[in-house]
RNA sequence: GGACCCUUAGCUCAGUUGGCUAGAGCGCGUCAUUGACGUUGACGAGGUCGGAGGUUCAAGUCCUCCAGGGUCCACCA
């Protein structure tokens, strides 16, 4: 087979992968023992973005390199509903044809939506192929698939039976546009300037007054006290007296909670159980009544009728305006304090009173921490799991209701008779049931997303019911974004544990963001989003791969290098050149034989790759991806391309020509595996897959042979470095004198340095290669040496210096006492060498002079 | 208000338990080269590891403080 001198990506990768999708290579083996990543699944509405090529990487370099370590491996590949961002996106869709969700049923919306998302799907599968993600496809799941709605739907009666699912009215955070209730994950805070006004209640003698401090002045309208701290003696006597609510006809009650911070504005709260947190749990202590004055699209209800349906707001201006009109504003300033914003519209989040459905954390959390805890559950990097346990620890209930049609529907039903008449039940599609004679009808909301996410491990894997995947729980990695360490691992933690009684993985590793190449982070709006699959069209999937994961440490975010990819690029390319030049060598009809090293070439590539090979190992072990794929790279392309290869030219071996083909490849292959498994299926005499294959094995050399090499090698370097000082024809004659390693290598030498002639002389003459510590001379004239004077003088200079160092630092005492013995003894030897070079090259000198 | 992280070569970044003259990719300079590869080869320049203290025989690595940058969490009205 004729290969083209340059590796074309585009031209094989397409059929690469085919070709191992249908041969099934991807399932996970009979045997081994189980190895398991579920990959996060990304939105099957959407296309891939730069962070998922990089998760993906990482989670492919573990699936192969276990699967060539002989593991079975599954890696579950998934897709995402998405519930809210798609949405988000198909409520956009319906706007622009003029409707609203309104119009429909959840039905009918659910399954507009489905045929929309079912549409756009293979997008994204076909570029997690594109990727080269050797994920299990028979076992894909949608986050919508039976079996996850069946599943969640079991968790949550259990949670529903073990009381730990509670349907009440609390204060969820509210998107008055996407008319929805949030997490309070969901929620960002950002910090804002706002105003705190001052604003009077006049009491009931309309001669005192109480000044209260608010942010937002709109909700006094559904005040129903004022609160005080018990100990403040400012306020004391005022507790148990009312007050005049103002543009109300309303009179408030003053109260004294331990809540109340006597330093922070006046020392006074107005008390707003419908529209704030606090002041709700304020309220339930006080058993005050709570007054809804905003609605769920935002606007002003149960208010005086000057303001009923104004936006919040259009509202503030009016009260203000009212207030000022009948001077009981007090003042303002301006301060700094979070808002709550919707994540998708960026809205402001409206905390509302709902009757919605909450879990509660407590337990779920405790079991959780106590597993990170004990370390059960590791972490890459290992700071994350502190940060999670502090999660943990604060904790609040879940709001797990979203008023969404898209998305997995809460089994429960109340009585039409009776609104506190709550019951589960499973049949989400009828809108009425009848049970024992009483009719119940639906609830018409959807769980938040993360509820059946937070199950993903257990659900994948059949866990429960304990079908064929169930081995392979829990999972042996985690790998997702550092974005996600609360929202989502906390809820796979405690969802898992709850639901298993096992930890639902045994390693998290958290990767950062990639940023564009200048830092920033990248966002649409910015115009700065790399696009995987135009960096793949122009340097192939292995190049991004190779790239992306350079140099890249675990939870750091990092600038995105397309020097790097760049570099990737090269690397195909070298590692298919080194191919062809090797099967060029051993010819159509080579036959396999036992790689047996002979040249000291061939002991030395040996040891570089046994070496390689181990260091591989426990690199990714450790989960050290950038430091696994930058060992096997220079493995590769120094020791193999730059002198195994180079070496070759003078004396075949074909055995180990092949070995170190094959290793290579095996090395490379997880990281690089369309071009190491392009090149395996041209290899006359492999007939199987590469990614199927084993991971190489180390092989038997002698190490006086690998390091007589490395002392030809320094040889070598020496000359290239000589010549490349010297002025002039660059062509030198090397001469020797009585040296066996040179006498039994000269053309190996001839060939590496670019010697004109390798020569035994009986007279050595011209310049020593001194610092080589051989006894070999470039045959130049008296000019020429002449040039090289201040080079020497420059480098004795270095080398005294550094000689003087290590005498320093052997005649510190301390450090000869305190030191480890070895690390003496290495510096003893260092000076010994240091002092040789130092008189071979003063002797140089000399002869010069 | 809490917590975490970052600051190392012109650029983007590695550098595990403190210990060989601090590394990579890209970029830069000089030179080479008609068959494995210009997506190349050889050789080289370039860093007092943000600053100041401290611990230690030994600090880029550990501790304290300071400066600058970033991220996450948070119901102070």
């Amino acid at each position: 087979m004729k290969l083209a001198k340059a590796y074309d990506p585009n031209q094989f990768e397409p059929n690469i992968y085919a070709m191992w999708e249908t041969s099934g290579a991807f399932n996970p083996s009979p045997t081994g023992e189980p190895y398991s990543i579920i990959m996060p699944p990304p939105n099957a509405n959407g296309n891939l973005h730069i962070g998922h090529a990089l998760t993906i990487n990482l989670e492919d370099i573990l699936a192969r390199y276990y699967r060539m370590k002989g593991r079975s491996v599954v890696y579950i590949p998934g897709a995402d509903h998405a519930g809210f961002e798609t949405w988000v996106v198909y409520e956009r869709e319906l706007a622009r044809a003029g409707k609203s969700r309104f119009d429909f049923s959840r039905e009918q919306l659910y399954s507009q939506v489905w045929n929309y998302v079912d549409g756009q799907r293979g997008n994204m599968e076909l570029q997690l192929r594109a990727l080269g993600t050797s994920a299990s496809w028979d076992n894909l799941v949608f986050t919508l698939d039976k079996k996850v709605i069946d599943t969640v739907h079991q968790t949550f009666k259990k949670l529903w039976d073990d009381k730990l699912i509670y349907r009440g009215e609390r204060i969820v955070n509210y998107c008055t546009v996407h008319e929805t209730s949030f997490a309070d994950i969901e929620v960002v805070h950002k910090n804002e300037k706002g105003k705190l006004w001052k604003i009077a209640y006049p009491m009931l003698d309309h001669i005192g007054e109480i000044v209260i401090a608010t942010t937002r002045p709109e909700t006094m309208l559904g005040d129903v006290a004022l609160a005080v701290h018990p100990d403040d003696e400012r306020y004391k006597k005022l507790v148990g007296t009312r007050v005049q609510l103002p543009l109300t006809d309303r009179e408030i009650p003053v109260i004294a909670d331990e809540y109340v911070d006597k330093d922070y504005g006046t020392g006074v709260v107005k008390i707003t159980p419908g529209h704030d947190p606090n002041d709700f749990e304020i309220g339930k202590r006080h058993e005050l009544e709570i007054r809804n004055v905003i609605d769920n699209s935002g606007r002003m209800i149960n208010v005086p009728t000057q303001y009923i349906s104004m936006t919040a707001e259009d509202a503030r201006k009016r009260v203000l305006a009212a207030l000022k009109a009948e001077e009981l504003l007090r003042g303002e300033e301006t301060i700094q304090h979070a808002v709550g914003h919707c994540y998708k519209c960026d809205s402001v989040i409206q905390p509302l009173v709902k009757d919605q459905w909450f879990l509660n954390t407590k337990p779920l959390a405790e079991r959780a921490k106590q597993a990170l805890q004990s370390g059960e559950i590791s972490f890459t990097p290992s700071s994350r799991k502190r940060v999670l346990i502090q999660y943990l620890d604060n904790l609040r209930d879940w709001n797990l209701s979203r008023q969404i049609p898209w998305g997995i529907p809460i089994p429960a039903f109340q009585n039409e008779n009776d609104s506190s008449d709550w019951i589960f039940d499973e049949r989400v599609d009828e809108e009425t049931i009848d049970v024992n004679g009483t009719t119940y009808r639906r609830e018409e909301d959807t769980f938040d997303t993360w509820f059946s996410s937070g199950q993903w491990p257990f659900i994948t894997t059949d866990a429960l019911s304990g079908g064929e995947l169930s081995k392979y729980y829990p999972t042996d990695v985690m790998e997702t974004g550092v974005d996600l360490l609360d929202r989502w691992v906390s809820r796979m933690i405690m969802l898992g544990l709850y639901m298993t009684d096992k930890i639902p993985f045994k390693h998290v590793y958290m990767h950062g963001m990639v940023l564009d190449e200048k830092g920033q982070k990248m966002s649409k709006s910015k115009g700065n989003v790399i696009n995987p699959m135009e960096m793949i069209a122009s340097y192939g999937s292995d190049a991004l791969r190779l790239g992306i994961v350079a140099s890249r440490s675990a939870g750091q975010d990092q600038a995105f290098s397309t020097g790097n990819i760049v570099a990737g690029r090269n690397f195909c390319n070298k590692l298919w050149n080194i191919s062809r030049f090797i099967q060029d060598k051993l010819g159509e009809n080579y036959q396999p034989r036992a790689p047996k090293p002979k040249s000291l070439a061939d002991h030395w590539i040996t040891r570089e790759l046994n070496q390689a090979i181990t260091d591989i190992d426990s690199y990714i072990a450790d989960y050290r991806f950038a430091e696994a794929s930058d060992t096997m790279y220079h493995a590769v392309w120094d020791s193999v391309a730059d002198w195994y290869v180079e070496s070759s030219k003078d004396n075949l071996n074909p055995g180990m020509l092949a070995w170190v083909l094959e290793t290579s490849l095996r090395i490379a292959h997880p990281f690089a595996p369309f071009v190491t498994e392009t090149i395996w299926q041209t290899l006359t005499w492999k007939d199987n897959l590469l990614m199927s294959d084993k991971w190489p094995e180390t092989i038997e050399y002698e190490d006086i042979s690998a390091s007589q090499f490395e002392r030809l090698q320094a040889l070598v370097t020496e000359f290239r470095y000589v010549m490349a000082e010297l002025p002039g024809n660059k062509r030198y004659p090397l001469l020797y004198q009585t040296d066996s390693l040179i006498a039994d290598n000269t053309d190996l030498i001839k060939r590496l340095s670019q010697a004109s002639e390798v020569t035994s002389v009986d007279q050595a003459r011209g310049l020593r290669l001194a610092a080589s510590g051989r006894e070999a001379w470039l045959d130049v004239d008296a000019d020429t040496l002449y040039e090289h004077q201040a080079n020497l003088e420059m480098r004795l200079a270095e080398a005294r210096q550094y000689a003087q160092k290590l005498e320093d630092r052997l005649s510190n005492e301390a450090y000869v006492s305190k030191a480890p013995e070895a690390l003496v003894d290495q510096t003893k030897k260092e000076l010994a060498d240091k002092q040789d070079l130092i008189e071979r090259l003063a002797h140089e000198l000399e002869v010069i002079a």
